[in-house]
DNA sequence: CAGCATGGTTTGAACTTCAAAGAATCGGGG
DNA sequence: CCCCGATTCTTTGAAGTTCAAACCATGCTG
């Protein structure tokens, strides 16, 4: 490898490994008593439009099972954070709805959110963000190209 | 926030919940009947330096407990990937070392990684790389100033 | 209304991880 | 030299996560 691409190895691998790492013990700081799992359940929960919010929907979301993310809604019911509510229209399906507790750990995840993005538009000047941007969505386009979706 | 910044943050989140997948899928293709944690302590084992291939070194990289780590390294001597070496100056410590079908998981690994990166240099232009690498590195930068390391 | 489809839940097994306890070895102070 | 605390690793039991499969309730269609 260049010398640029071996750069840009080192610096996704370090993002990869260690981000995900960071963003947990960062939100689990705010949010004891949470796995990371039940913080994205909570998240996939606010974040879902109207009517999007079935365990079917929430489920694809988080490329889980219906049934693994029963079990988790379940803890989550449990803990206070979501409650479950019956379709009128369709008694069979079921609505996920946040609570004031999840609104709260919502708010601290789009925080986190945040200072992640400042710390690149602070690292490099407004006008190349473009270049950025470009670059990033590189890798995701040739990504999905990858797989066939 | 700014249009600029709702991008970077999109683009940031696909990668984040997506490119790992995606990695999984690829390596799991390629080596079936390992899990994704497997093919990392291979990765690991591989490019341990001689002598940091011991179980304590290992599973602070790997950021596991030693316990696990026996546990998994276990399963994986089983399955003939790996074997178990007893130091011969302090017989405490155990050296873990690859086997053949180790090296062959090992570069697939290598090839996804030099896939990833050519995705980024084939997105920009060459003369462009070193905004997208401040960038990046921006982020890394400023997460581990988050921790105290 | 019979029967198939759809949306969720329950359950049991497999896996992962950790903390704690246990076993072997090392190394230093007496 | 010997004992004892420290180090290195393994074992074990409990908790959490995930899935597939079986199950239940409801909707829809002929």
């Amino acid at each position: 490898m260049e010398k640029h691409e071996k750069m840009i190895d080192q610096v996704l691998v370090h993002l990869f490994n260690d981000l995900l790492r960071i963003e947990e013990r960062t939100l689990q700081k705010q949010c004891p008593g949470l796995s990371m799992r039940e913080i994205h359940i909570i998240e996939a929960v606010c974040r879902a439009q109207e009517d999007d919010n079935t365990m079917t929907v929430l489920a694809a979301t988080l490329r889980i099972t219906v049934g693994s993310l029963t079990v988790a809604i379940s803890t989550l019911i449990r803990k206070g954070y979501l409650e479950r509510r019956q379709s009128m229209t369709d008694k069979r399906r079921v609505h996920v709805l946040p609570l004031p507790p999840a609104l709260e750990v919502e708010q601290s995840h789009r925080e986190f959110h945040r200072r992640m993005v400042d710390a690149v538009t602070h690292a490099i000047p407004a006008d190349q963000l473009d270049v950025l941007i470009e670059g990033l969505r590189g890798i995701n386009d040739y990504f999905y190209g990858q797989e066939e979706m």
